[in-house]
Formats: structure tokens, sequence, C-alpha cells
DNA sequence: TTTTTATTGACATCCATTCTCAATAAGCGT
DNA sequence: ACGCTTATTGAGAATGGATGTCAATAAAAA
């Protein structure tokens, strides 16, 4: 037997598409908790890897800080602003980086593009200092 | 007042190159600890992180796994193979990356890119199965 | 040598995430 | 519609990796 359509699968992939904004676990788990209180955290972080799993949703790992979910599926990369830590799509005009390479004996089956900066808002908070 | 030259601070630097093979932070723990075993845990996580900042080893951050360092500090790629979970130098034929962009009001700091799949080793073992 | 203060070591604490396990419920076959 | 199987749930404990605390120590400036 596959996967079963419950609820809480319902709930959790909802939550992803409603927040918009890169959350975390952590965020869709207090959104959905508002409305469905006895959803548990670990229900919602099993349906978000079930979820990725199935590519209704992607999985963004983000190093030292908790990994970010984006109800976009479409191939794009993040940049994760240094001073307050939020994730945001990197759509500033760059050359996207060459197709994944075969060779030295490894199969490659994935790539992931993290740029780390400052996002607009710190980068000006920044120069009024 | 700047930095110090602490014994242990030289004493990680001296494992990190030693250790050629992107060790964790444990590892090198563990192996500080067999010549030096007064060391304790936080120093190392200390002095990695110091030795790092100064430029003198890189600190390649892995998601889901344990951060590793890296005596060689040029610029080069990472693949962390799903399987072993080890952390190899990308160098296999690849064009690199396009330069970081700057564009959107964002002040992009770096970029890292990390490729996924299987290292040479587990992929012979899976296609012996 | 004296003074200053960066650094240490031991341990507690933190954070994100996964595990455990009995209880529940999805959805198949009948 | 009714069981039956088993994927899934909820609560909390447990994990792994890393950082914080703080009195004691030791670089290195004066």
């Amino acid at each position: 037997m596959a996967s079963r359509n419950t609820v809480q699968r319902q709930i959790v992939f909802d939550a992803v598409n409603a927040l918009r904004t890169h959350p975390t676990a952590e965020e869709i788990y207090e959104h959905i908790h508002r409305s469905a209180p006895t959803v548990g955290k670990a229900t919602v972080y099993r349906n978000l890897a079930v979820l990725a799993a199935s590519g209704r949703i992607r999985h963004v790992e983000v190093p030292n800080s908790a990994d970010i979910y984006d109800f976009n599926t479409a191939d794009h990369d993040h940049v994760q602003c240094v001073s307050c830590r939020r994730v945001f799509d990197a759509d500033f005009p760059a050359e996207p980086c060459p197709p994944i390479p075969a060779g030295s004996g490894f199969r490659i089956l994935s790539r992931s593009v993290l740029y780390t900066g400052l996002c607009p808002d710190c980068l000006k908070r920044s120069q009024n200092l």
C-alpha cells in the first residue's frame, strides 16, 4: 500500500502554499497550530519530507539554519541574508551554473547553490549607521 | 589585543593539515585527543572557527551532516556521497559557475556549491547488487 | 615581572530534527 | 457497509552538532 491522503498531509501542503515566504518547519507548524492545534510537530516534519520526496513541494537545506520549504518546485537558487537569516529567491540577473557534469567516477544526482549576503533591507540598514 | 598563538590552536591547525580527508570537527577532536587528551572539544570548535575566519583553513558547511574543514583554502567545490556521506573535492571536469552577480539590491558575499551523488566506491557497490 | 585579557576546559544548554510506540484511521477487499 | 491491514498519527524522549557559561589559566604587552 502506497501513501495515504490524510487530512494532516493536506493541511501541511496547504500551509506551505499559503506561506509563500520560504517557511521553516517550525513556522509551518506554528501556522498550522492556530487552526489545527492537535497536529503534532513530528507530523509536520514527516509530511514535509513525504511531500518533498514526491515532488509536491521543495525542501531546501540551509546549513546552520533551519531548513526551508518552498511551494515553488521550479529549479531556482536561493540567497540567505547573513544578518536577518531570511531566505530569498536568487532571482537577480545571473547566468545559471553549467549543467551537472558526469566525470571522475561519480554519479552526480543534484547540485545545490546557496548564496549568502545582505538582503536589501539589511543592506540599507547597515548603510544608515 | 588580537589573537594569541596558543599551543591548542597550533594543534588544531596541524590536525586539519594532517587529516587531508575533509574531517569533521568530531574527527579532528578524536585525532587530537590521542596525543593531547586534555584538549577539550569546545576548544577544537573555537579554534576551527578562528582559523577559518582568518583564512588559514576552510570551513565547509554541509547540510544535514557535520560541517567539514579543509586544509585546501583554494576555491573549489565539493561532492557529498548520499550513501557513505563522505565529502570529496569536486574535481571532475566541470565549468565553474559564473561569477557572483550583483543585482536586485542584494549584496552577495559568497556562493557555496554542493553536489550530491554517489562516490566511485558506492557507485561500484550499487552496480554489483 | 606584573598586568591585562584572550583563551581554555568542563559542562550545560541550545536548536533542529528524528525516533519510539501505542493508538488511530485510510482505503483495500469482500 | 464492514472488517482488516498497515500507513500514519501525537506526544514526548532522544539524538547530533554546535554554542554558551564561567572560573581558571596563560599569552604577550607594558
